[in-house]
RNA sequence: GCGGGCGUGGCGGAAUUGGUAGACGCGCGGGACUUAGAAUCCCGUGACGAAAGUCGUGGGGGUUCGAGCCCCUCCGCCCGCACCA
């Protein structure tokens, strides 16, 4: 035969030129017809493409490739993350410049990815380290900033004092730095933050309606942002024992109804009450500072002893003057979380419970489980943390937990612990300063003075009026005028309860600031005078300097002699820039945006294009993502609708996470790893040894892993490219494994599909002859045969445009097989046929000589079958699927042909075939016409030998007919 | 600790969502063609059984005419988050 093998490397380059010249991949933003957008989240140019990549971008390139033959405008772009730390370390350890090293990189993967084969529109790359995107970033930035979505905030970080840098927790490693060993301190810095959590509850909401989203991603979600609702309640600290500017501590609580069962109140190291007591207290200020030693490794958190200080001061319980709680300092209390203070109620929390074993404080139980005697129930080792009912609980006794949490929120709502005050403009603050106000009723009659001492908290709003939490409301009304001695007035504004119901998001600010070159500078102007200043939106991009040296810790933005002196775009007068950069997250949250006209240079976004285009149908990436990525691009996004930069709220409408790619491991015996390019594997019946195959030494087959350097188990993308093709790649790594499940690359699983590649090929090259003879019309007849190869082709057709719809790439792929198998077999019996009349091919497999043979209707059906079946696989391997489409007769790219028409007629059977159970076990078949009523059925069915002998000429209790599927007697 | 997922042949996995369990592939066994190998093609392949048949989706129990799928319970593995009050 002329076309024996399939050459995989001849073709797919031969096809992706013509692609390529064609310029059939590009999409046009004025396309009249519906649009889809595909995307995979692009890579980061780390120097070549991976596994995982080729997985990746094969998934979402069957998609594009669908969505395009079923007549949709597709956009389906690439790009690269290009900022970001690697670049930096390849500079200090190869003396490269970043960008160098970074375009270098994206050169060889774009050619690697060229050869993929990918329907990619290339004319719509960006790198986000190229300043025509960054300048838009650094738009986006001031006007966030307008929008008060970008604030100023000093922030705990991990700070390596070798390094001179920030540390992310990730590269925090037994409490030293990643790269420089040294012992990570945490500092005070100040940083630029994205006011995410003014979208908490936003961002919480709005994952109920992402409903193709994997309930796995928006779960995770839900759990970063955390949101819990509880109780702020106030404890008045007593005087006697409190620092004198201290008079209470917030707690947040989601269990009030454990009020009366509390033991201590506990806040965290950095509150300021526990700073206030320390610096008159020594052995407390000790304490502090070995809390603030405490690494942020995620083993010495969970190793980390529960510790307290008592400080001495004693708290007021809210529902009794004269019970007092000890206020311990405790290094399990973060100030991060909502106030930073907690009440500790030992009996139905573990913790708590753990604690105050440890201090001798005791527990009152005051929750009884529903199963337990309310008399003799008891709290010794393990703490209830269920519901029941109140006990040892005064007036919540008897309640149900719910009741007495709405209880408790009740009266203390009620409860009024003093009165916000406004200030008269002029007022001169003074704290703790002894004022005596005149109070006039509603009718203008003066009320007896107080004394009161007014303090004001942190806020300076509202005052206390000590022993006078109770007031007599007929003085004191809301909005009353209250004269001070220097004859200001202050209004009494509203009253303060003692306690709040409260939302608290586990959510923080996401800040942005590193001290970092290789990343997208923060267009900031710091004036001694004025502040800090946005640099006018005419100066931007505020472009990196190529000049900078790595030579020395630190950033070297802040090395460099001369980039960060500027004049202050206000006053004129000597300025520096800001001379962090963002993190490269916030590149990544809305490169999808720009895709949409990413050639615009006045704007971030063209607004009618990012708004036709947007949201992306579907977004295919790793799972490693599932939080911060996917969390801040649904923020920007939010962000840049405050902006007016785009006018939706949600980036993404699909989205798929798929598998890892894993691969055995191999050790030698003197535990170095082998890459499998380097062993050779042997099967030997069930068993399979492993050897190096330069020298035949033998080597320990290990466990299946995700792909690692370190573990050296990666293949080439490159190699096996080399070897089968692309086609094959793209096509094993569809096969076997279900897309959002870890996927095993083996070298017989690529065998494998290389051996189907080049069935395929032959198969089409036999049915390509059968087919070139076949009328151009429809014949009006059709035999039986050509009508059973209509309907398999119809049949795989309506299952794989299913399957792929759901991305169940797996399932497309065996369907694929199936029908390739029955066209095999429909083949065969032509050639087997001819054979007879020819006097015998061997192998049951049609010459050239023999495709005459078959009878014109058979040879119209095939074509079409013919068809379909490389319409099929086009998406998965294009090249192959070119070369058939022009072995078919075509003369034009089945990249560029419709989606084949379903016949839905062909689906259905004239006659069914249903299994026929008795007792629920199958013991027969019975073939009904297709309308068949069910008393047919049942005739059919009870007439059957198998089920007379299991009636025994007894009536069946019950015959259950379920149309179209099965029927089931019961005797 | 909290939250979630999964468990089906020797292996990866299908199963129209409560209706013929094991599609398809890998592997394995047998055969054909070959001097031989490779490639290709054909047949077989859940277990037990000579067969009829019986058993079979991690274990146990339940609901149902019927359960891999729903409910309860136990076991095992995986993932995410975590001093979060």
């Amino acid at each position: 035969m002329a076309n024996d093998r399939y050459n995989a490397r001849d073709a797919e380059e031969r096809w992706q030129k013509i692609w390529d010249e064609r310029g059939i991949f590009l999409t046009r933003n004025d396309d009249p017809r519906p649009k889809y957008y595909v995307l995979e989240m692009f890579p980061y140019p780390s120097g070549r493409i991976h596994m995982g990549h080729v997985r990746n971008y094969t998934m979402g390139d069957v998609v594009a490739r669908v969505k395009r033959a079923m007549g949709l405008n597709v956009l389906h772009p690439m790009g690269w993350d290009a900022f970001g730390m690697p670049a930096e370390n390849a500079a200090m350890e190869r003396k490269v410049h970043p960008r160098a090293w970074t375009y270098d990189n994206i050169a060889v993967m774009k050619t690697q990815l060229k050869s993929m084969g990918l329907s990619l529109d290339w004319s719509r790359e960006i790198a986000t380290c190229d300043p025509r995107y960054y300048k838009h970033q650094q738009k986006m930035f001031l006007d966030f900033l307008r929008a008060g979505l970008v604030e100023r905030e000093k922030r705990k970080v991990n700070w390596d004092p070798v390094d001179q840098t920030v540390l992310a927790n990730e590269q925090v490693i037994d409490g030293r730095g990643w790269r420089s060993g040294a012992v990570v301190e945490q500092r005070e810095m100040s940083q630029w933050v994205f006011k995410i959590t003014k979208y908490s509850q936003e961002l919480l909401d709005a994952l109920d309606q992402l409903d193709r989203w994997p309930e796995k991603v928006r779960l995770m979600q839900k759990n970063w942002i955390g949101r819990s609702e509880g109780l702020k309640i106030r404890f008045k600290l007593d005087r006697a024992t409190a620092p004198l500017a201290e008079k209470e501590i917030k707690v947040f609580t989601t269990r009030p109804d454990t009020l009366f069962g509390a033991k201590f109140i506990a806040i965290a190291p950095d509150h300021v009450v526990a700073s206030a007591a320390a610096s008159t207290n020594p052995a407390l200020a000790e304490f502090i500072a070995q809390c603030k030693h405490r690494g942020t490794a995620q083993a010495e958190i969970d190793t980390a002893e529960k510790l307290g200080f008592d400080t001495g001061i004693r708290a007021v319980h809210p529902f009794d003057a004269s019970w007092q709680l000890p206020v311990y300092v405790a290094n399990f209390i973060v100030m991060e979380y909502s106030t930073g203070a907690i009440f500790g109620c030992p009996a139905h929390d573990q913790r708590d419970l753990d604690f105050v074993d440890k201090y001798g404080l005791g527990n009152v139980p005051v929750v009884c489980p529903p199963d337990a005697d309310p008399k003799t129930f008891v709290i010794t080792d393990t703490a209830y943390e269920g519901d029941g009912t109140m006990i040892n609980s005064r007036f919540l006794n008897g309640m149900t937990t719910t009741e007495a949490k709405e209880e408790v929120a009740r009266r203390l709502e009620r409860e009024i612990y003093g009165y916000k005050i406004v200030l008269p403009a002029g007022t001169e603050e003074k704290p703790g300063a002894l004022v005596t106000p005149v109070v006039k009723d509603a009718g203008g009659r003066p009320v007896p003075p107080f004394d009161v001492s007014w303090e004001f908290d942190t806020a300076y709003e509202w005052g206390i009026l000590p022993g006078h939490s109770h007031p007599n409301r007929r003085y004191f009304v809301i909005g009353q005028r209250v004269q001070l001695d220097d004859r200001k007035m202050l209004r009494i504004a509203e009253p303060i309860p003692v306690a709040e119901r409260q939302v608290n998001y586990r959510l923080r600010d996401w800040g942005i600031s590193r001290q970092r070159y290789w990343g997208c500078p923060i267009p900031i102007i710091h004036c001694e005078r004025c502040g800090t200043v946005p640099v006018p939106e005419k100066d931007l991009p505020v472009t990196l300097p190529e000049d900078v040296t790595f030579d020395r810790p630190g950033n070297p933005l802040d090395h460099h002699p001369t980039w960060k002196h500027v004049a202050c775009p206000q006053c004129g007068g000597p300025a520096r820039r800001e001379t962090d950069t963002m993190d490269t997250f916030v590149d990544s949250s809305w490169y999808f945006e720009r895709f949409t006209d990413p050639w615009i240079a006045t704007a971030p976004t063209d607004r009618p294009m990012v708004d036709a285009w947007m949201p992306v149908d579907q977004y295919i990436g790793g799972i490693e993502h599932a939080i911060l990525h996917l969390l801040y691009s649904r923020f920007f996004t939010r962000a840049m609708r405050e902006t007016g930069h785009i006018g939706l709220d949600e980036p993404f409408a699909g989205l798929f996470t798929q598998g890892m790619v894993v691969h055995e491991t191999y050790r030698r015996a003197n535990g170095e790893w082998a890459a499998p390019a380097e062993v050779k594997v042997e099967t030997l019946g069930d068993a399979r040894r492993a050897v190096l195959a330069a020298t035949g030494e033998a080597v320990e087959i290990g466990p299946i892993e995700k792909m690692s350097k370190s573990k050296r188990n990666t293949v080439d993308p490159d190699d096996i490219i080399e070897t089968y093709g692309a086609d094959v790649a793209r096509w094993f790594m569809l096969s076997d494994s279900p897309p959002e499940r870890d996927v095993n690359w083996t070298e017989k699983g690529v065998q494998g599909a290389w051996r189907f590649a080049q069935r395929l090929w032959r198969l089409i090259g036999e049915a390509a002859e059968l087919a070139q003879t076949a009328p151009a019309e429809r014949p009006a007849r059709l035999s039986d045969q050509a009508l059973a190869l209509r309907k398999a082709a119809h049949r795989a057709l309506s299952r794989v445009t299913d399957d792929i719809e759901k991305l169940h790439f797996n399932v497309c792929v065996a369907h694929i097989y199936e029908f390739a198998n029955a066209l095999n077999a429909i083949i065969g019996d032509i050639g087997a046929q001819s054979g007879a009349s020819n006097g015998g091919q061997t192998g049951g497999k049609p010459g050239p000589e023999t495709a005459g043979v078959a009878p014109p209707d058979l040879r119209w059906a095939l074509r079409e079958a013919v068809n379909i079946l490389v319409q099929l696989f086009h998406p998965m391997m294009p090249h192959l699927a070119e070369e058939c489409w022009a072995l078919l007769g075509h003369e034009t790219l089945v990249a560029q042909a419709a989606w084949p028409q379903l016949e839905r007629a062909l689906l259905v059977e004239e006659t069914l075939t249903l299994p026929v159970q008795i007792n629920g076990k199958k013991r027969a078949d019975v073939t009904v016409a297709r309308d068949a009523t069910n008393a047919k059925i049942e005739a059919a069915v009870l007439a059957l030998d198998a089920v007379q002998k299991a009636l025994d000429g007894k009536r069946p209790k019950k015959v259950i007919i379920v149309p179209g599927r099965i029927v089931n007697v019961v005797v």
